[in-house]
DNA sequence: GCCTCTCGTTGGAACGTTCCAATAATCGTG
DNA sequence: CACGATTATTGGAACGTTCCAACGAGAGGC
């Protein structure tokens, strides 16, 4: 290809004047002439100069950028929170730099490492899988937020998350006050968000007065886990008449396992999901779920982290947002 | 928060060695003793050394990295051919940095123009909204790959997509194998991978001899362009027997569209998306469809990038991957 | 017509690496 | 035991920016 770019050098000499004036003006200056500017942006344009961000966030010793940890491209859920956070960055003037750790938290560290590398100034974590010491490390490091997550807590980190237990309980309060008693719960495995939410359905059967009807069958957060523990739960005796998903996906998942059993929903067994992504509100598909402000988190995120940019030391903050629940058609009376 | 970071030259004076040799062991070099290494290693982790990789990238003059331009995050589409490109671009000891341009195209290029700022060794374009001028102007600075789109060439970038013309044929004369005739097309509205699967159906309808019967439904990629779509469709008389969707978002639209009508899918009307995504098999939505090889698309593209990168000037290839009809639940005999 | 001010401009030093040529230390080998 | 070969180590020069102190040239005041 081309030899190699040009520099800011190539566009000084071509324009006749300093480098240290070229920096100036393509950084927009007012203490540059009318004429230089001029024929510093020309010669630039036509050399199809291009600044080196590595050089400038090495001599200006910042980035500009933070960086972003997703769980799950595929999940709709972080990409809906990702669209807070980058309304809220975009608008500071900020980038953000985007990683996945995928199902590997070695990979997710290593993926954070070089996070680091870059400078990011600041960090948002979007469902991580990091252990305690990992988290603190980072959380140490640099300013760090962790959405959805409310586990783990340590200096200099903020969180913003629903009340996951809060959320479940408004699903279980909704199915009872349609009359349902036989409420199966189908969790979504051996995680702090999952552990919740069950936490909280099983203290709302309580509160109901109906705990001896409680069943959790172990499942997961995929579409497949809601699939099998969904057939799980319609082998037992008697059927349950409403299942509450650990979230939207599995719910779907859920659904799918009813149909097949020849069972309709809401008609024969209602079920409630956990999230409130788009998707749901496909009219196809159309579930009753517990909703999350999705991108109003990812803002909140965004923000908190600014805030703690500004003043690393600052207490740690806890954001709770609310849960709601949207009812649409997937629940309706017992029968 | 802490002063500031460590640098390879606070690792050396702690190790009691030059910045070199620390250089040199922190990359694994053979040629650094033993001894040295090791106390080199611990000085490191004492100090909780991280390379600084703007400088790194300074020095060296190579980044290692690659740009991935995606269209838009909440189409699952765009996840998994991601997926493939991740794959290859690790397996290569590469790292890639995502954006989404979103709706617009000026900030599709402004972000464009960041990653080339970070010396990205390649481009990989996901769907873009670029037009021809700005396509090009990436493509001559460094090694582009194109993933889906096909209608732009210029030197020294290739593409990789399938044949959208053969398979919205393919979706057709699926349909008119069961017996249908007034098969009408919902649109994707004025894009060129939409233009092709409209211009396939056309085709195929004129081939089964029942152009007659042709309809083409403006609408948009998105679940309510399809809904709308389909209402408008299912207001015209006869109705139409099949429905061919610009893509499967849009068909899960259309088939929420055909239900509210108070009709059934597929024993009033089928319907046939496009695209493939993970989110169609789901037993719930079971939607039959031209399905694309969405990751191995993905990792075409990354290793034909590659290629690039090592040869820049070698003749533009445009590589062609076949589209497969999967038939699930939403397409049925012609009543 | 000299002195101070302001304005636009400049060269050099930093930023934290990698690379290279040069040096110092160790080693067999004849 | 001197000698080239090898091995381990080093300082300095890049890389392409930003920042800063210093500079020259006019302008204005006396």
């Amino acid at each position: 290809m081309r030899e190699s770019r040009p520099t800011i050098h190539d566009v000084a000499s071509k324009a006749g004047v300093s480098k240290s004036l070229v920096s100036l003006a393509m950084r927009g200056s007012p203490k540059v002439s009318q004429a230089s500017s001029e024929a510093i942006l020309a010669a630039a344009t036509e050399l199809g100069y291009r600044p080196n961000a590595a050089a400038r966030n090495l001599a200006h010793r910042r980035s500009r950028t933070v960086g972003v940890l997703i769980l799950d491209l595929h999940n709709p859920v972080f990409a809906e929170i990702l669209d807070g956070v980058e309304a809220e960055v975009r608008a500071r003037g900020y980038s953000t730099m985007l990683i996945t750790g995928g199902a590997d938290s070695t990979l997710e560290q290593a993926e954070l490492d070089k996070l680091l590398e870059f400078q990011v100034e600041g960090l948002i974590l979007i469902s991580h899988r990091l252990d305690f010491e990992a988290l603190r490390g980072f959380a140490q490091e640099v300013p760090t937020v962790v959405v959805t997550r409310r586990d783990m807590v340590t200096p200099r980190m903020d969180t913003v998350s629903n009340d996951d237990v809060d959320g479940a309980a408004l699903a279980v309060r909704h199915l009872v006050a349609l009359g349902h008693q036989r409420i199966t719960h189908l969790s979504g495995g051996a995680n702090p968000v999952s552990s919740d939410r069950e936490r909280g359905y099983l203290e709302a059967m309580a509160e109901a007065g109906i705990s001896a009807h409680a069943r959790v069958i172990p499942g997961s957060l995929t579409d497949s886990g809601g699939y099998s523990a969904a057939r799980l739960s319609l082998a037992q005796t008697p059927l349950p008449t409403a299942l509450v998903v650990a979230n939207d996906i599995a719910a779907l998942g859920a659904i799918a396992a009813v149909q097949e059993a020849g069972l309709q929903v809401p008609g024969d067994v209602s079920v409630v999901g956990y999230d409130g992504i788009a998707l749901g509100a496909l009219r196809t598909l159309n579930l009753t779920t517990v909703a999350q402000p999705l991108t109003e988190m990812g803002q909140i995120a965004a923000a908190q982290l600014f805030a703690r940019i500004d003043r690393p030391t600052s207490r740690a903050q806890h954001i709770r947002v609310d849960a709601e629940l949207v009812v649409r058609g997937t629940t309706g009376p017992a029968t």
